[in-house]
RNA sequence: GCGCCCUUAGCUCAGUUGGAUAGAGCAUCGGUUUUCUAAACCGAGGGUCGUAGGUUCGAAUCCUUCAGGGCGCGCCA
């Protein structure tokens, strides 16, 4: 039920089938045509700019091409009453009661599925893959909560969405991680002491993995070698375990893990660029040193490059490291070749800022490897800047005393989180206050947009009506006053929403709605305090024109709520 | 030096593929509660949409220039 959409298309095929009256020949190049709500000044319902569009395109007067327009919109679509031309030659519609009763009447019965379209590609969304060396910490909370909710959009709308995990289970940090946990299980069980050389993992958290592993196991831990196998695979299990579990109290749950570690075992990079060998991306060749700072370890060495700068990229990419072992790269596009494989409609990656760096040559990645049939997006979250009481303050990884989810969960519960991390847009920096999170007022959206809910369950529970009731209108007892046609106008943007929010796949745009929904609400509601007519429970009853804008807004905000997995409490 | 993102009210930010008189919240000032949730509402002031050009019926939005801020520029992951 997006009533822009279905109203558009009906005026457009209207002047298609009128197109010689109009003396009109560039009709099949609508693009750019709209219909939306105009301005608050405007009293009509629905505005449409094709006059203008078809002006152009024709060469004639985009006036008086409005007024034949106009003529013709009148005489054919009955659900408009006062067709106006305005401005420069906008045509502005009114909807008569009657159609705007039957467009209420299919919100209602649509119901939960109210805003949702009917596409159904499939897609894979791949979000948080946090590094397996420890718990999460704040800064990857952004960008997990945006790929869960873009998942729960794109669901909404009917796709198959896959929301993945990539596990970085390989490498050099992967020994440094369980070296810290060898050496705390040393410091444990023969009182070693810890000495927290560079590149180990000092925090706490990698002593709780070692009591763990040692209260399970009957090990003996004499050397690190011949443990290693067997705490990577346990250390691995616990730092893993605490990831889920964090994103399981941030409402997150993935639908797969790929481990980084069985693409190398089951050769599958190798397969990867093997294939990527018999096209121009990949070849043998030397790489310019970098252009930064000074790097000790590099060498002019011949090794396998992919040549990313094909697809725009600055400079082309190592595959292999001076010993002619994988890059991180080659792994990852491993896993992307691995993903392309699996035929999905749709790739999409959300990195944070610090990986702006990396699109071009995996997005470049993703091209090669299925002849550009597979489009892989990668959707950047900024940073979140922290602050307490008015003032920032930082987290650093490296001493070991960064801010986890855990500690975010144990001041802020998780809507609120949830609600804050996408009250912005992705491109844009995050201030997350601490304090303000906790408020219980306007200045916390969280908070009014539930309230809004409470107050109308509220009254439901004052007058003893039940939630699901079925509502069905022939006729408005009377008109809408001003304050039920704002929020009607409101109510029906809300497919829009959704609509646009899924194809730029910008999930920020629900929150910022919802409060904007909720405040027309709130402003409506306090109408009564000033005149009795306006209060929503009249001598122990509701009205049905209440009846009717209570119900729309309770299925918007549930539905919007939805999607971004924060809960509606009935009393607050 | 190069790439990506940002620059809109005092502050933090919204603003569908270009649409009509650019919007919120906070802060400031002033008002509203014997009442369905005042944890709320109403009103006032506040703007050269960073700069300079261009494209056209029409630009915060598109193109170019310059300036300022953030992130990144490994044969780490």
């Amino acid at each position: 039920m997006n009533i822009f959409d279905s109203y558009l298309e009906e005026i457009l095929n209207l002047i298609q089938e009128n197109q010689k009256k109009l003396n009109i020949k560039e009709i099949n190049k609508f693009k750019g045509v709209s219909l939306e709500i105009p301005p608050a000044n405007f009293a009509s319902d629905l505005s449409s700019n094709i006059c203008m569009i078809l002006a152009k395109l024709n060469n004639v007067d985009s006036k008086k091409l409005a007024l034949k327009i106009k003529e013709l919109i009148t005489e054919n679509i009955r659900d408009f009453k006062n067709v106006e031309v305005a401005g420069p030659g906008f045509i502005n519609l009114s909807l008569t009661n009657k159609a705007l009763i039957s467009i209420i009447n299919k919100i209602i019965i649509e119901g939960k599925s109210f805003g949702s379209t009917t596409s159904n590609f499939s897609y894979n969304i791949e979000f948080v893959s946090a590094n397996p060396t420890g718990p999460m910490h704040i800064g990857h909370c952004r960008g997990a909560i945006f790929g869960d909710v873009l998942s729960n959009l794109l669901k909404f709308n009917g796709n198959k969405v896959t929301k993945e995990y990539y596990i970085n289970d390989y490498g050099n940090q992967i020994k440094n991680f369980v070296k810290s946990v060898y050496l705390r299980i040393r410091e444990i069980k023969f009182k070693e002491k810890f000495i927290n050389e560079k590149d180990l993992y000092p925090g706490e958290y990698i002593k709780d993995i070692a009591k763990k592993i040692l209260n399970k196991n009957k090990f003996k831990f004499d050397s690190f070698d011949e443990s290693y196998e067997f705490l990577e695979k346990e250390s691995l299990k616990y730092s893993m375990e605490m990831i889920k579990n964090d994103l399981k109290k941030l409402g997150i749950i993935h639908d797969s893990f790929v481990s980084e570690k069985s693409l190398v075992e089951t050769r599958t990079v190798t397969n990867a660029i093997t294939q990527l060998k018999k096209t121009k991306f990949v070849e043998e060749g030397y790489l310019e040193p970098p252009k930064g700072e000074e790097n000790k370890n590099w060498k002019k060495t011949k090794r396998l490059i992919f040549k990313s700068v094909l697809f725009g990229d600055d400079t082309n990419r190592a595959l292999q490291k001076n010993d002619g072992s994988w890059t991180y790269f080659a792994n990852d596009l491993a896993y992307h070749f691995d993903k392309v494989s699996r035929k999905y409609d749709k790739l999409i990656n959300i990195l944070g800022a610090d990986h702006t760096g990396y699109i071009k040559r995996i997005e470049g990645a993703v091209k090669a490897l299925s002849e550009e049939k597979t489009v892989l997006e990668c959707k950047v979250c900024q940073l979140v800047k922290l602050y307490k009481k008015g003032t920032p303050f930082k987290m650093s990884k490296r001493s070991g005393d960064f801010i986890s989810v855990n500690d975010l969960l144990n001041e802020v519960n998780k809507d609120s989180i949830r609600f804050m991390m996408l009250n912005r847009s992705n491109d844009v920096e995050l201030d997350f206050d601490f304090d303000k999170v906790l408020e219980k007022s306007k200045e916390n959206p969280v908070f009014y947009v539930q309230y809004c809910h409470a107050r109308i369950q509220s009254i439901y529970r004052t007058l003893n009506i039940k939630n699901k009731k079925e509502l069905q209108i022939n006729n408005i007892e009377k008109d809408f006053n001003q304050y039920e046609k704002e929020i009607i106008k409101k109510i029906l943007e809300w497919p829009k929403i959704v609509k646009i929010s899924s194809r730029k796949y910008e999930p920020h745009r629900i929150p910022i709605y919802l409060y904007q929904l909720a405040t027309l609400f709130h402003s409506y509601w306090s109408k009564g305090n000033e005149d009795e007519k306006f209060k929503f429970i009249q001598k122990g009853t509701i009205s049905k024109n209440t009846m009717i804008i209570t119900q729309l807004i309770l299925i918007v905000i549930q539905n919007g709520m939805n999607i971004l997995n924060v809960s509606l409490p009935n009393k607050m």
